[in-house]
DNA sequence: GCTCATTTCAAACGTTCGTTTGAAATAATT
DNA sequence: AATTATTTCAAACGAACGTTTGAAATGAGC
């Protein structure tokens, strides 16, 4: 019933663009509306029916070409995931390599993890910044088969930059670096979701959201300097819990 | 046809526990299932039937006692938010009147935000952990409903903490501090729902996950010194975006 | 005991969902 | 041109959804 794992080319294979409006193959049309939805409304919440009206494909296109719902959606996670984190293992070592034997500061390796997520925003005009809210949203997402794929799709990543910033960091602890790790994929996914819910940065100047130099200039000081600070001692003024 | 807003007990009512095995009232046990339900499958997979099911109710009493599916949901969020929410500024009054004049630190304003939610997921032994992954899942989900309701049960909270920090930090552009609030609320909320999609935190001792004093310090003095953090220079460095 | 409002219940409502089917249409191969 | 493989299509499938209904059960007030 299916198609078998090799992916044949339906149309006339003609290298160049042939005719400027010509529209994209049904599996990319399905993939391109399919993830404006997703992003828009979430998994459980996107039917098939609207993907496929939205896409000017027939309903059965998405089990044809993805198998199911939940492989569509994978798809469209992995296009652009993939990609991203392989960019960012580049820039890592691209980095390390111009340093020679210096170690890198905490602010170079933030840089190597935000600027392909923000050359991913800028590059693709029509999906790329919705993508990172769909990304923002997946990571939330309760669904299993989600959660397995997307702790699968980033474990290379974070084993690599878990070392990165433990050579930029000798003197933090391993377990609370890995804490403090935590606390920047909190920050750094809220904010490339862009998931505002409490509306905190009210005076919302458009140009300001989208400038990717800004906001790295923004979120890698704050960031360096919470990977940075200094352990707090054991009679440091934290017995605050039992004043309440 | 549905009740109006006066809420009537519908038993005998017995100030104290009359019998020991006695179930808790319709209201209260849909209210209880669904928070947990609604925690491990977020909202649109989470059905009515499941509900009512776990809560050993009849499944038309979601309707009677709530009026509807997102009526509930809003219910279950209300239940323990509000609450929080009211601790959190009366415990930043609280440690305000203490300090006099002086102004308070970063860390206890921080602290002033946590400790209420860190008693809401001690004190209620079945739901308390649960709720704060609800509401760090409640934050992304993309249906209007929610985030207009989230946005307006949060607003008075967050307007009070900002002058607090504004006060506390007075070298911090305002500017500046919106967005820095902005990634303490990701940090923040990411942590307390233990949204540890990538699994960073791999030694996940029980007791240190659940011990709110060691999470508050660990928490605390990270983002204290993100929010104090030096504002960069025009030429310091960030003009990293294109070495990519 | 009777009355009346409140709550519970089984059953069904109409809708929408993801998926499947088998034939028609299109493209590729011989 | 004939044959084969691939893709599209309209239609339908069974299941699950939130909600409604009207009668039965249960409570309180007199």
């Amino acid at each position: 019933m299916n198609q078998t794992n090799v992916q044949r080319l339906p149309r006339s294979a003609e290298s160049a663009a042939e005719k400027p409006i010509e529209l994209a193959d049904t599996k990319s049309r399905i993939q391109d509306a399919a993830e404006e939805l997703f992003m828009e409304h979430g998994f459980e919440a996107t039917s098939l029916r609207l993907i496929t009206t939205a896409a000017q494909v027939n309903l059965a296109a998405v089990n044809y070409h993805f198998g199911s719902k939940e492989e569509l959606f994978q798809a469209v996670l992995t296009r652009r995931l993939d990609p991203m984190n392989r960019d960012r293992m580049q820039l890592l070592s691209n980095y390390e390599a111009s340093a020679a034997t210096t170690p890198l500061t905490c602010e170079k390796i933030l840089a190597a993890m935000f600027i392909p997520a923000m050359k991913l925003a800028r590059d693709h005009e029509k999906g790329g910044k919705n993508f990172l809210r769909l990304l923002g949203r997946a990571y939330a997402d309760p669904a299993p088969f989600i959660r397995e794929f997307l702790s699968h799709q980033y474990s290379e990543m974070i084993a690599r930059f878990r070392t990165a910033f433990s050579s930029a960091l000798p003197h933090i602890p391993r377990e609370e670096l890995s804490w403090r790790l935590h606390y920047v994929m909190g920050a750094l996914s809220y904010t490339l979701a862009g998931a505002d819910v409490l509306k905190l940065v009210s005076q919302y100047h458009p140009d300001l959201a989208t400038n990717d130099e800004l906001l790295l200039r923004r979120l890698a000081p704050f960031l360096a300097a919470g990977l940075r600070a200094p352990i707090p001692a054991e009679d440091d003024g934290y017995q605050l819990l039992h004043e309440a």
